[in-house]
DNA sequence: AACGACATACCGACTGGTTAGTCTGCCGGG
DNA sequence: CCCGGCAGACTAACCAGTCGGTATGTCGTT
């Protein structure tokens, strides 16, 4: 009797594929043709996830939004769950796509770590309602997928982490701070990022991601 | 018709007095007494609140939880709502006390800010439920009462930038980074606890909170 | 070129279940 | 005897997900 749902089992329920990875902002739908159906209910899930919370946004009002009835939702996503999972998908994909990257370049680890840190703040700040839904509704997954964001997340944490070490082991950071520790709080100040940061602020994404890898990185000096 | 509801209008809708201050962690009543109804009412909530989420709680269960019914829980609190609220009461009260005290001590403005960015970590590990629904439910809450609570949460950063802005005038602290952003980096690192802290971990509360403000005095060295 | 067979994309009424809050009334102590 | 403190049935919503149905498209065959 009503094991609390938890979805069906097999695969992942998401019935579409993403032809190449796109920046999130536009879905590369610029023009005057109407973004496909899928778009269109990320993007309406996702501003309303962001404004009003998972669990107070109804799939009729996301349906409605994107201008399509359930039908539609229910024919490309396995549940409201799968939206919210494939929220997360996007931008952990995109961070760990552009952090692999920037880690990989020839370059001092401070610079790469100043590049990485910034970074983050920048996308962050960009995607800020992709990153709210993010740390506010991460709970609402069901178990299984919540497992899965939290491994993606590691990877992502760990490739950061090692940077610091990296630092540490050469030298050029102090280690007086256990590396992870130091991720932690470095992330934690990113993800908070969507309670006060405000585009009408005096402060740029840009500027603040400055600032805020500088912190970092003071921090750091042996 | 049905303008999203939003609990009554009048009054904060408690109707209980908190006797005096006490830990949030026992309610001052450790013996065999059982406790009073309303101090039972918002453990069994915080403690759900944590577990499942506001929304993915209900007052069935909260009701249940205390071993009492919903005619207790109405006679004491307005709505649901006023539950989250007086948790996040609690904590806000609280921490400013703290803050209070420490920043007016007669000692370098170096010592003070350690000792009260230390502090707020001990204090939000050691009431980590409240931190958590803190920091995920406070967007349930109504418009008002999120106003009320942002208010509060106002004074205690400005309190705490204070101290940061009197190290820069004194030419302790660099200035580099304007005060309100390093305040707003350290209580990201400080909400995001509960995400990653666990009280099976290597480190003791203290020394999380002695790592995490010696980060911060670090980056402030001129 | 016309046709049938099958698939994709979507519609929208409906179901079974859940929920916050109300209300009437009981009960014991002052 | 009266009132605070509480019980618990009840109401009026609301909501995720289902399902049968329709329109449009494609492809192999004749």
């Amino acid at each position: 009797m009503a094991t609390r749902a938890g979805s069906e089992g097999r695969g992942s329920g998401v019935r579409w594929d993403i032809p190449g990875m796109m920046s999130l902002q536009d879905d590369g739908w610029g023009g005057d043709t109407p973004a496909p159906v899928p778009q269109r209910l990320l993007a309406a899930a996702t501003r309303l996830f962001a404004e009003q919370g998972y669990d107070r946004t109804s799939v009729q009002e996301i349906v409605e939004a994107a201008g399509v009835t359930k039908g539609a939702l229910y024919h490309y996503f396995g549940s409201k769950d799968d939206l919210l999972h494939e929220i997360y998908g996007r931008l952990l994909r995109l961070q760990q796509k552009r952090l692999d990257v920037l880690a990989e370049r020839e370059a001092p680890v401070e610079e790469r770590l100043r590049a990485a840190a910034a970074d983050v703040v920048v996308t962050t700040i960009e995607n800020l309602d992709d990153a709210m839904i993010f740390f506010r509704s991460m709970h609402h997954l069901s178990a299984e997928k919540q497992k899965q964001v939290r491994a993606e997340r590691r990877r992502y944490h760990e490739r950061f982490r090692a940077l610091i070490e990296e630092g540490q082991r050469t030298g050029v950071f102090s280690d007086a701070t256990p590396a992870d520790l130091v991720v932690d709080y470095h992330f934690g100040s990113v993800h908070h990022l969507s309670s006060w940061y405000s585009a009408d602020g005096r402060l740029t994404p840009q500027q603040v991601a400055d600032h805020l890898a500088d912190l970092l990185l003071r921090a750091l000096r042996p």
